[in-house]
RNA sequence: GCGGCCUUGGUGUAGCCUGGUUAACAUAAUCCCCUGUCACGGGAUAGAUCGCCGGUUCAAAUCCGGUCGGCCGCGCCA
């Protein structure tokens, strides 16, 4: 579409004829002549085709939705006509050939009103009509520009992106894994990463000191307004960092995009408080710190937690991690890790960052040196030969000179949800899914054919029994 | 796994508690009228056996039981 112009643009073409494309968001029939507001990525415009028109035949079969390339004299609106606040409002295209380029059904809700009061279900059968809709063209276009922000900002700081496999291992003990069958090892399979954690660590020992990725991260549990199976984060790892060094950074990073999206802090720098004190003030380790005025005017709340606990008491008695067991204890405790006593008192290098109430991110120094780490594990209860298995890989590749090094990973939806206002994750992202794990628009997850299962070497087991086909029950609307 | 709420024309709702008429309203849709509309307006038409199964009753959208689906929370989410 070489002489294509976009609406955003026609007021610099006043007096010229053109050509527009995009989509019929209203039509006004007035009877002799016909009004249209068009629509393209870039804003909307008014159209009109007067009584001698030639485009009088095709303008009276288009529809809303329908999509079209327009071409037409640009001209100023009579004085009477001219609608204040409204774009475009001084100017309309004065129609003289409509190409319909496409038709369209009826939409089964209207996509230039808010579809906020549609039923989910519909919106998420139909989301490439709700994506249409002006809050969410609003929401993933500042989900791109905050993207588009954290790179410039962290390649500006000399880090390198990187991307980690998607094919990985399973880590029993984190949360569940999604899994994926191998079909050249029957009977084993890879997990999609919960995180990149592990990787981004073997990069620092790679001698890239500053990674950085947008990674997904893929866990099965069940799902929140504000939590998915997939979600996407800001990974970031640097080597020769302490606390301070890896929440200057993350500090400066959100200042500058935030702000350069023309968001207020309400704060700078960012509150730092260890867990102690976050519990002790505000009874959590998130906590809103905005004043009901705050939030009426959308100011941004950020602050740090860090020393959290390192270890906490199972069911069971035993002891588990709080947040990562590859994180590092603070320095005046590490001796009570390798002499294994005071477990439940060692606090560790970890640090979230919180805004507005939500947990937007969490990170900390790791261990850099086997010993510990291996105590780390010996401390949960697991054996000798556990824990070669589980993480043998990282403490051999720590005994090869491995930097200190630490990190934190930021959840793209949940700083969106701030910034957007959202309640729910699913309203900053293109393509969710519904609570019990259904896609939008296809009808994800479905069985698999006789032949897949066949040449993976799987066979479904129902609770009830084996059975030798794949089920042919489940999927929706279908 | 547990608890709560919800399901009525394409869409969004009302009606349900207190069973009984032709299931109402808005909007979208179709057709007609309209030369300045911009949420255009006016008129006409069409569109739901009330998620599904069963029960109670002379009679069920309405009461009862079950179930599918959706949402919210708890568990879970290093």
């Amino acid at each position: 579409m070489k002489n294509r112009v976009l609406i955003k643009d026609l007021r610099k073409n006043i007096g010229q004829t053109v050509t527009i494309s995009g989509w019929v968001s209203v039509r006004r029939n007035q009877g002799k002549m016909v009004f249209f507001d068009f629509r393209d990525a870039s804003g909307t415009v008014q159209g009109v085709v007067l009584p001698a028109s030639p485009a009088m035949e095709e303008a009276k079969i288009l529809r809303p939705e329908y999509v079209v390339a327009v071409t037409g004299e640009v001209v100023k609106r009579g004085e009477k006509n001219v609608q204040q606040g409204k774009e475009n409002g001084g100017l309309e295209l004065r129609i003289e050939k409509i190409t319909t380029l496409n038709a369209s059904e009826t939409p089964p809700f209207d996509v230039t009103a808010d579809t906020s009061g549609i039923g989910e279900e519909t919106r998420l059968e139909y989301r490439y009509l709700d994506l249409r809709s002006e809050r969410m063209q609003k929401n993933l276009r500042m989900r791109s520009d905050f993207v588009r922000r954290v790179r410039e900002f962290l390649f500006k700081k000399s880090f390198t992106e990187i991307e980690t496999p998607l094919l990985t291992e399973s880590t029993p003990e984190g949360s569940r894994d999604f899994v994926v069958p191998s079909r050249l090892h029957p009977g084993s399979f890879y997990a999609l990463p919960q995180a990149p954690q592990q990787y981004k660590q073997l990069l620092m020992v790679g001698g890239f000191e500053k990674y950085f990725q947008i990674a997904r991260a893929v866990r099965d549990e069940d799902l929140r307004a504000d939590r998915g199976f997939e979600h996407t984060q800001v990974d970031i790892e640097m080597s020769f960092v302490d606390e301070s060094d890896v929440m200057d950074l993350v500090e400066e990073m959100m200042t500058e995009t935030c702000e350069g999206m023309g968001f207020v802090l309400k704060e700078k720098p960012f509150p730092r408080f260890t867990y102690a004190e976050a519990v002790a003030k505000f009874g959590a380790d998130k906590f809103d710190l905005r004043t009901e005025e705050d939030k009426a005017k959308g100011v941004l709340a950020f602050a740090f937690v860090y020393q959290f606990p390192f270890f906490e008491k199972t069911d069971e008695g035993g002891w588990t991690f709080t947040h990562n067991p590859f994180s590092r204890t603070i320095a005046e405790h590490a001796d009570w890790l390798m002499q294994n006593k005071n477990i439940g008192k060692i606090l560790t290098m970890q640090y979230d960052l919180v805004c507005n109430g939500y947990e937007i991110g969490g990170g900390s120094v790791r261990e850099h040196k086997p010993e510990p780490l291996k105590k780390v594990y010996e401390v949960m209860g697991y054996s000798e030969a556990e824990i070669e298995e589980r993480i043998g890989h990282m403490l051999k590749a720590f005994t090869y000179g491995a930097p200190p090094h630490g990190g934190i990973a930021l959840g793209v939806e949940r700083i969106l949800m701030t910034l957007t206002g959202e309640k729910y994750l699913r309203e900053v992202q293109a393509f969710p899914m519904t609570r019990r794990g259904q896609t939008a628009v296809m009808n994800a997850p479905k069985p698999l054919t006789k032949e897949q299962l066949a040449e993976l070497g799987l066979s479904i087991v129902k609770k009830d029994g084996p059975s030798t086909g794949p089920a042919t029950t489940g999927g929706k609307k279908s």
